[in-house]
DNA sequence: GCCAACGTTGGC
DNA sequence: GCCAACGTTGGC
């Protein structure tokens, strides 16, 4: 199997919070308007995984997703220049990793959220992503532990 | 192809 | 609610 890539998504959580997508199942990745993060998009495929960002309210990472299909057109989108992937709950961190934790952490300096505040999806190290997860106190589930 | 204006995002 | 950062648009 190729290996898994990790990312950044973000969503305000009054838009489409974490807690949502868990009680969704699945959704759709849409509504990206900034070409690099549609490049990010479209660099995806399904199985990599995701920490879920909440901006705005909360300001935390809250938990992990799944990419379950890789790229396609965006829907919403005005012209088929756009891309959307659709990604599925993989866990709630137990403990949420709030910005100024990230900011605080000297091997987060070059975090997409601190270096690149407003790319709402960021490509993530292995390194980063473990480390979030284990400030967030959380284990990833058997089946979504693939490398 | 440059750059000013504008719109949007997101932290505070 | 303000404002800084920054990406995109559009005139030249």
């Amino acid at each position: 199997m190729v290996k898994t890539q990790y990312w950044l998504i973000k969503s305000e959580p009054s838009v489409y919070a974490y807690a949502q997508l868990e009680r969704d199942g699945q959704t759709e990745w849409t509504g990206v308007r900034n070409f690099e993060a549609r490049n990010n998009l479209r660099a995806m495929k399904a199985g990599d995984l995701c920490l879920y960002y909440h901006s705005n309210e909360g300001k935390a990472v809250v938990g992990v997703a799944q990419v379950l299909t890789g790229a396609g057109p965006d829907p919403t989108a005005p012209s088929e220049d756009w891309a959307s992937v659709s990604v599925g709950p993989v866990v709630a961190l137990n403990t949420p990793v709030a910005l100024a934790t990230l900011k605080k952490t000297p091997a987060l300096k070059d975090f997409p959220l601190i270096t690149r505040g407003r790319l709402s999806v960021a490509a993530v190290t292995a390194k980063h992503f473990k480390l979030i997860l284990k400030l967030g106190e959380t284990m990833l589930p058997n089946p979504a532990q693939s490398s």
